[in-house]
DNA sequence: GCAAAAGTGTTTATGTTACACCCATGT
DNA sequence: ACATGGGTGTAACATAAACACTTTTGC
């Protein structure tokens, strides 16, 4: 049933930003884009776009991911809504800003050319950023920072089989400290649901078991009330 | 500077909700107001409104709480947007909610007429609600409950003198469970931010202390990279 | 003096921290 | 054989949980 509607005046324009997370096994990355019209023309920026009327939120996220950075099929979320009046130079733009996590085999090719679109950065090494979008990738950065101690969303950044000690230097990288080895690892197994695989890494050194998370394990036991906490 | 805008496509409304919680002694409750227009006249629905050009999100959202509760200068957080297509019969209508906490001493009165605009409601038993906000409710209590536990922010649901009983019947309004007194008291005193007044309530049995909370107090320790959990 | 809520410590169990050496592999 | 990262247990310490009685007031 459509109402008819009492309210026309002027409208604030309607976005959605990503700030886009990625973990190669150093640091954790930021991907941008490098603005190709004006405001802020040449300038690093986050990814995203206006709104279409018939998309919800996620989806327009989703799109805007996909078309900017080819990026598609990751972790998602709604961060935060940024709507300051002269956030935009154009006039009234609401930002609905979101986080998203890729695995390295998610990631895309950087090239690190000059003529590349999209690149990966270091975190603590990021260029100036168009509009308000320090900001915003600092909100997400500390969501980030506090959400992966209590929800099991480290794995989103990592390839799907992974060893005890990349999952260890992610958590190092995003919390910024070190972490005991010995302790860290009796805690997390003793959560049960990271299951050992029968593969192993190969390479210089002594190989190192591989292992998965189990969603459903996962999910069973929060449901039984049980709390993650790292 | 004001670029020109090369977009003018079709633009979504932008509203704001607020979730506003009390807490009488009893139980948690949640201020409703009663629609007066269609859609859904007659319905219970958050205070809420359209954002003017002019205004930050948070202070379209104090703006509409005033207007529609007479309700000003409590604690308001933004809490999440919620824009699906469909959510509104009239069009496509973005909203970004907020949840407030106010204090006893701020509640409006509700009379319980049948007149009256806007009404407290037990979040135990609540009665239908327009559009999504059934949906946004449970957001909201979701993120209170989890919030309440590693950010103090009970006390803006109490007086600003209280009781440690007074303080923990809110804990367990909330959280859903019985809390042990004497572990409770004991946890929250060693945090140092709570202050004993010289006062002490009155009334038919032994007199209760009452407490202040002392935020500057808790901004430094908190600073000092302390945590509080509850 | 009795009913009702306020206030107070100790013991036990659980979880967290600190810490050092042997193992398996490639070169 | 050596360099490198993988893998493992225990003891000290700190925090959380369980638990019952005395105090103060109004009536």
């Amino acid at each position: 049933m459509l109402v008819p509607f009492t309210y026309d005046y002027p409208r604030p324009a309607l976005t959605v930003d990503c700030v886009v997370f990625g973990f190669d096994g150093d640091g954790l990355q930021v991907l941008l884009i490098r603005r190709g019209i004006e405001p802020h023309l040449g300038a690093w920026a986050l990814p995203g776009g206006f709104v279409h009327m018939e998309e919800t939120l996620d989806q327009a996220a989703r799109r805007e991911l996909e078309e900017e950075t080819h990026i598609k099929d990751v972790f998602l979320e709604q961060l935060f809504t940024f709507g300051n009046p002269g956030r935009d130079p154009r006039g009234r733009v609401v930002s609905v800003a979101y986080y998203a996590l890729v695995r390295p085999d998610q990631h895309t090719a950087t090239g690190d050319t000059d003529a590349s679109e999209a690149a990966w950065h270091p975190v603590e090494k990021l260029p100036a950023l168009a509009f308000d979008h320090a900001e915003i990738l600092c909100t997400a950065l500390d969501r980030l920072r506090g959400k992966i101690r209590y929800q099991p969303i480290g794995f989103e950044l990592l390839p799907k089989h992974f060893t005890l000690t990349q999952f260890q230097e992610l958590y190092e990288a995003i919390l910024g400290r070190r972490i005991d080895k010995r302790n860290f690892r009796k805690k997390l197994l003793a959560f049960d649901f990271l299951v050992p695989t029968d593969d192993f890494t190969a390479g210089a050194h002594r190989p190192a078991r591989l292992y998965r998370f189990d969603r459903r394990r996962y999910d069973s036991l929060a449901h039984k009330g049980f709390l993650f906490e790292l």
